[in-house]
DNA sequence: TAATTATTAGACTTTTTAGTCTATTTTTGT
DNA sequence: ACAAAAATAGACTAAAAAGTCTAATAATTA
């Protein structure tokens, strides 16, 4: 990795969590220099725009959610253990893996009516994230760990919304209760499918 | 209502939609004149400042929802019916109640990080309608409809995530099916807690 | 290590956006 | 209908934002 790809790097790092925070239109250039302290010469040296920057942010910041999650959740062997670390990634909204909450609710809701492109990007995440989760439960069912009564795409689905959702309510309330509750219900829920052995 | 006070409710009631839809960073003031059709002049003469603008839009369309929430439950009499109404609110998300999405997710994430004075707001009025779910669930109980299992408090934070969450993978999926599936896995769970008579 | 190539600083230009001001028009109360 | 008050149009100013350019500096490799 030669020096323009170090520098590149270390952009994309610093100011992704502006993005994130502030969103695309509520961050501005002079944020990302301020942050990198670079000059503008510098930045526009690695990128060609203001676009190109948001677009190489979207991706870094869900390309690296996705990595933690792929990475707890294969840490794990059972369906459960794996829906269980699923949920731990979203807990802590305050204090976020990501700061400024998840990525794909931040740029989910400010892309829908504003940038196709991106939009797109968020949706293959939510896809695949939800197409990862259905084959952990149907996994789970045909290890005999859960009972064929649990429906994969329904809960994988209630799942996901329960963490998106519980990110705006915990992150605007100021409390990590609300997000603490919904998992809970959602362990407890999955535990009522559970095939004890 | 005199002319003064029927035009800023026609620049209200105009440029709301464009604010739920682009955000407040991402909407300009020439948003606002193109669809209004008006003059700066004649905006800024009701209006101090895009900030003063920002403001009432948020208020007046987390009011109109709120509003219409709180029509559709009183219409019912049930504690079942009202809670079916309060979702039958949310379904529909490509063509939803106000343009945009539900305005409580859209400027609640992009308020969180960035404005004190409109997560505030959200946060009142997310408070409140948790607040109204969970005494329709407990009158509910009160009045029989509902066992004893029911959790009041947990059921509204579940049901109420859900429906944001909803919203949001709807929209970027460009699909109600999500929102329709949540619904029906809410009603279903709803309908476990029934006390059939 | 010298030559070549890549990177950077920061002043400058352009564009976009917010906000002001005043002459004119429109509304409203008498 | 008319005088007083309110509202408006739109050119103008101010500020903030994006993007460009070049001399200088630093990194790379032959």
């Amino acid at each position: 990795m030669g020096k323009a790809e170090r520098t590149r790097q270390f952009i994309i790092q610093t100011a992704a969590p502006i993005f994130n925070e502030k969103g695309i239109a509520g961050t501005t250039i002079d944020d990302v220099l301020e942050a990198t302290k670079m000059a503008k010469g510098g930045l526009y040296g690695h990128f060609d725009s203001k676009e190109e920057i948001a677009y190489t942010m979207v991706d870094f910041l869900l390309g690296k959610l996705s990595d933690k999650v792929i990475l707890e959740v294969s840490k794990e062997k059972t369906a459960k253990g794996k829906l269980f670390a699923f949920m731990n990634v979203y807990k802590n909204p305050l204090a976020s893996y990501i700061e400024g909450g998840c990525p794909i609710l931040n740029f989910g809701v400010e892309s829908d009516d504003t940038s196709p492109v991106i939009k797109k990007k968020v949706k293959n995440i939510i896809e695949g994230t939800k197409t990862m989760l259905t084959e952990i439960i149907n996994t789970g069912i045909i290890n005999k760990e859960f009972a064929e009564t649990i429906n994969a795409d329904d809960f994988a689905l209630k799942l996901f919304s329960m963490m998106e959702g519980g990110m705006m309510v915990s992150r605007v309330t100021n409390s990590n209760k609300p997000m603490n509750d919904l998992i809970r219900m959602l362990k407890k829920d999955l535990e009522l499918h559970e095939i004890k052995t």
